[in-house]
DNA sequence: GTATCTGCAAAACTTTTGCAGCTCG
DNA sequence: CGAGCTGCAAAAGTTTTGCAGATAC
């Protein structure tokens, strides 16, 4: 097991919560699948295939406690299960293109445009956060059939 | 029970769908609710409130048929049930400031900006739907504490 | 040592489905 | 009349919770 801390493990340390193996498990998975958007089911099924032992609840546990140290961003796509995402380090907004036909989800990583953003800010006085904006649509596989 | 057919109620008759006093008492319900983006069982109480006879299954079909027709909208916003709002008729898309503290859900209907649909699509060859835009931040009260 | 964490199983919730009977057109 | 709709209750699927034992610090 590594020695080093990473980011996130800081974060966790710093606000008095423990790092357990299920925990670094838990990060370790949303590392290695950084644009996936796993379900907690996944992350757990992906866990246990490569030998490490933690129960689902733990998962939705520890999804739980980083979301709410910010490490983590839940998705509610369509029906199913939530989805989880790392939120990168130095993040800027980016945003979800969510096809509401297969339900997949596409990236795209550019800033927001500055009218967008003053169209929100004044309008209800809203602050964005560093969080995704989703926008849904067809993507191009689908719209093609 | 009104004797003229609303937009909706002749766009479920064109498809085939039946006219049923549980399905115009769900919509008579969305439609007095505009802005309030209700879940499935509020409908339910609503009507049964209003002394309508209906189950909780068959707001739940018909919210599936109406989202189908395109008629109603699902959003999934933060945990809890999905809530459901009626597509406005001659509809351009508008977003939904979602706070992420409250989980309330502000409107704003305004234009998209022409370079944001740009880069939505061509970054994935993307067809943004007529459908919301749904943004997260957080609302001017729970900022002000 | 002890407050925190974990696993398990049960509970809580939301949504879907099977089926017998009813009703719109 | 007959295809489609409804209500009920049961099932399915997702997430949370209680609790006894284990563990990080």
């Amino acid at each position: 097991m590594k020695g080093e801390l990473l980011h996130a493990e800081r974060k966790l340390a710093e606000r008095e919560f423990r790092i357990t193996p299920q925990r670094r498990t838990i990060l370790k998975v949303l590392r290695s699948h950084q644009n996936r958007h796993l379900t907690a089911e996944q992350i757990y099924r992906i866990a246990r295939a490569q030998g490490f032992k933690l129960g689902l609840a733990t998962v939705y546990r520890t999804l739980m406690d980083l979301e709410r140290l910010g490490l983590v961003a839940r998705l509610e796509i369509g029906k199913g299960p939530a989805r989880y995402e790392l939120t990168p380090t130095h993040t800027q907004p980016h945003y979800h293109l969510v096809c509401l036909r297969c339900g997949r989800i596409f990236e795209v990583t550019a800033s927001i445009p500055e009218d967008f953003q003053k169209i929100i800010a004044q309008n209800q006085n809203f602050a964005i956060s560093d969080r995704s904006i989703e926008v849904f649509g067809y993507c191009e596989a689908c719209r093609s059939k």
